[in-house]
This record gives C-alpha cells, sequence and structure tokens, in this order.
DNA sequence: AAACAACCTTGACTTAAGTCAATTTTTAAT
DNA sequence: ATTAAAAATTGACTTAAGTCAAGGTTGTTT
C-alpha cells in the first residue's frame, strides 16, 4: 500500500485544486482515490449517468464532449495529465451534463462524492479553489457560447491557432495535438467543412500547413478574422 | 438608515445566497449593499469592464447578453428579481465576460467585491451556496452549447417553449414574457428568421398564437422537435 | 510487407438561415 | 387622440455550411 499511496501523494500535492490543505490531509485523500485505467476510445461514463464523483487525470487525454441524437460531436474540452473534470456532477450529485471519453491510453484518480462533499465541508480553502475552478469553467463555456453565435468556421479556427500560438509561446507555428476530426468537433464543425477552410485560409496566404504543423504566416489577418 | 437598512434585511433573508448564515452577517450584508437605480434600456455594464462586485436585482429585470462587432446580440439570461448576477467577476476580479442592462426600470443591490470576499473566507457556508450556483450557471450553459450546436431555430424555439410551459405549470399554453426580438437574441437568431419558424409550426399545427399567448397544440411533436 | 482502418480531401448538390428592403402592427409618448 | 418609435411580418435574394459520394493518404497491427 505505502508505495503506491506516496506516489499518488507525490502527484496529488501538485495539483492546484488541493492547493492550500494541510500536509495530512492530502494524505488523506491520496487513500480516498481510486486508480483507474482506459483504453484509447474507451468510454469513462455517458452524459446522463448519474455522477458518483470526479477524475483527475495522472496520465493521458481525455476528451468531454457532447453527442447529438444524429451522432453530431460537440467537444467540449480536453483534458490532460494534472486536470481534473467532472466536478460539478460531484458537487451537486445530479447526472453528468455530458460523456467523457479516453482519446488515448488513460491513467485516471477517481474521488467517489461522498468522501469529496465530506472533505468540502470540512476545508474552506477547499471550497475556494473549486470556486476558482468553476468561474474558469464558466469564463471559457462563456467564450464557447460567444464563438458559436458570432463567429463562423474560419473565425473559429483562426481564434484556436491564435491559442495554440499563445499558450505555446510560439507565434510563428503551432502543433496540432489532436486529429482534425477531433478539431472539427471542436470548432462545431465537420471535417470536410474544417478541410476546406485550412485550403482557404492557405490559398489567402494566412497559414501554411506541413502535416500537424501550421505557420502562421500572418497573426494580423488571423487576428481580424477571429474578431479581435 | 434604520428604515432603509432593515427593508433591505427582509428582502434579503429571502435570496438562496445567504441561506444559513448567521443573523447578525446578513445584517451586516445588508449594510454593505449599495441601492442603485437603472431605467429601462440603461447599461449596467460593459462586456470587458473590471468586475467591481455583483448585483442583486431588487425589481425589474435585467439581460445578461454578449455583443458582436457587427452589433449581434446574444442574450445569456434574464435575471428577475430575488435573482443574482456577476458573481465570476466578483469573485475572480477579471473582466466582466458579458454586458448587462436593465430591459425594464430595475432597481438593483450592488455589493462591491471586497466586502464580498472578506465575507466569502469568513463563511465557508457562502462559499457553498455560491458553488451551487455556479453548478447551476454551468449546467444551464453546458444546455446552451448543446442547443447551439446540435439544434436549428425550430429546436430551439420548441425547447424554449416547453421550458416556459414548464415553468408554470401550464401544459396546453404559455405567455411569453419577452418580445420577440429579444427571444430571438436569446435564441440565437434574428427576428425575421424566428418570425418565419413561428409561422411555420404555426402551419404545421403545433401552436397557435394569440398576441403574446401561444396554445401548444401537439406538446409531442413539439418534444420530438427539440431533441427529447 | 501486406492489409486494414482511420483519417483527410475534393466535388457536386442541398438547405437553413442570414441580408436587405418594404410594409404593417403594436406600443409608448406628447 | 395623434404622432412617433419600436416591433413584427413578408418577400426576394445570397451565402455559409451541411450532405452524400468517391478517392487518396497515413498509420497501425499482425
Amino acid at each position: 500500500m505505502s508505495k503506491d499511496i506516496s506516489k499518488i501523494q507525490a502527484f496529488l500535492v501538485q495539483i492546484q485544486l488541493w492547493r492550500g490543505l494541510p500536509q495530512e490531509q492530502v494524505e488523506a485523500i491520496a487513500e480516498i482515490a481510486i486508480a483507474e485505467s482506459y483504453a484509447k476510445g474507451e468510454v469513462i461514463f455517458q452524459e446522463g449517468e448519474e455522477g458518483r464523483g470526479f477524475f483527475v487525470v495522472k496520465s493521458g487525454r481525455v476528451k468531454v464532449f457532447k453527442l447529438s441524437v444524429e451522432g453530431k460531436e460537440q467537444i467540449l474540452h480536453f483534458f490532460g495529465a494534472g486536470e481534473h473534470f467532472a466536478e460539478v456532477p460531484a458537487f451537486d450529485g445530479k447526472c453528468f451534463p455530458a460523456a467523457a471519453a479516453a482519446v488515448e491510453k488513460t491513467e485516471l484518480l477517481f474521488f467517489p462524492r461522498t468522501s469529496f462533499l465530506t472533505l468540502l465541508q470540512q476545508h474552506p480553502t477547499l471550497a475556494i479553489n473549486i470556486l476558482a475552478i468553476f468561474a474558469r469553467h464558466l469564463r471559457r463555456f462563456a467564450q464557447i457560447i460567444e464563438d458559436l453565435s458570432f463567429k463562423e468556421v474560419p473565425g473559429r479556427l483562426a481564434a484556436y491557432l491564435l491559442y495554440l500560438s499563445e499558450r505555446n509561446g510560439n507565434p510563428e507555428e503551432v502543433e496540432l495535438d489532436i486529429t482534425k476530426t477531433q478539431l472539427a468537433a471542436l470548432l462545431a464543425t465537420i471535417p470536410e467543412t474544417l478541410s476546406r477552410v485550412f485550403a482557404k485560409l492557405t490559398q489567402e496566404g494566412l497559414i501554411l500547413i506541413e502535416g500537424s504543423k501550421i505557420q502562421l504566416l500572418d497573426t494580423e489577418r488571423l487576428k481580424v478574422l477571429a474578431g479581435r
């Protein structure tokens, strides 16, 4: 036991969620955690299932998404190592508002709702930390709504490319770390349309595609396109 | 002073936000509140302004919305008496992610960020209450994203009519309490399109319009249209 | 290396919904 | 009551983006 637990502890202390909690609490949390493994493509939970707890990504990557009746997928967010998801159902006990699946081989830590709530009652710091997380999610969702209702596909793509370039600190070139099919599902469109928009931006000299690397040739015009 | 304060107190205790707080705290909160009055159409804050605090609606109605460069409006939510908004900027101190304006003569109570944060530090109950509010907002936003990316305008309208009928407990008839132009902005479309969709649903025998009252003639088919 | 599957691209076509413009209806203000 | 302003409707037209179908590319597994 101690070997595993202490490894989990070492990982958990790095996570913002627990920041400010006393040492012995993080140790207690490590004992609550249940390790889970998922293969590429495996479903973690479906939309509508009862929220039994939340997850921290130990390694790999997860997509949280909505699925329409016709089978169209809208990806809400990708979560990588050190990030966590499904905090809302863990908090309010209602159903998962979206589904989650591993996009590659993934290891998760699962925290059951009940122990999470107990912890929440005892540690105001934890409640504040989660407030900060919810606030970030709300701002991100507000941005998605804005993009969906104001921007066309080229604008959404431009915004995404600029986001990547800012995140990785390289204004010249970005590297797609997801497939274009996944990117289409993230930008609320379909692969065919995305492909055509990539072609259009290339033709207009805004970008240059080299496999998964994309050169941003004209950041200024991309910003105009993205609406900022 | 005492007259006003005690009136504010009587109003505040009804609000979920403060539920579970000790009596003397609610009294203290009432002293912090700053009463503000807005005329119909008046802007309360603009998107991008620094978040100085949050607001409780005493009377009237407020819309929270995004505005595109081209001037298109996306309404995120209407808030009525007893509801509150702009908690996220009050919490994280960043800019308002959307704008707010009074849609009719409105009286607000304003709570400055600093006193709100102090309160938050001292009262874990308050933090939990706000978590519940944020969780509700997140679920609502997730629903908006789903509607925008999966449903067409008829589906979004059908979903809204069913929401109204459930909210008011009348499965036969609903009453629009906003103008159709505002409804268009809420459903991410324009008045012309909404008008045509109303005509189409009427023609197909799903609804019957009598001014601001709308009879739901075929709830089943409306549910199919709304995707549930 | 072969074979399969997933992913990506391109073309032809359809369609939902936006734009622009004109008119009518409703609501509010003097 | 009259007028002005806002809201709603309708028609003709345009357009972004979806559907369907085919072919090409890439990558993984045995």
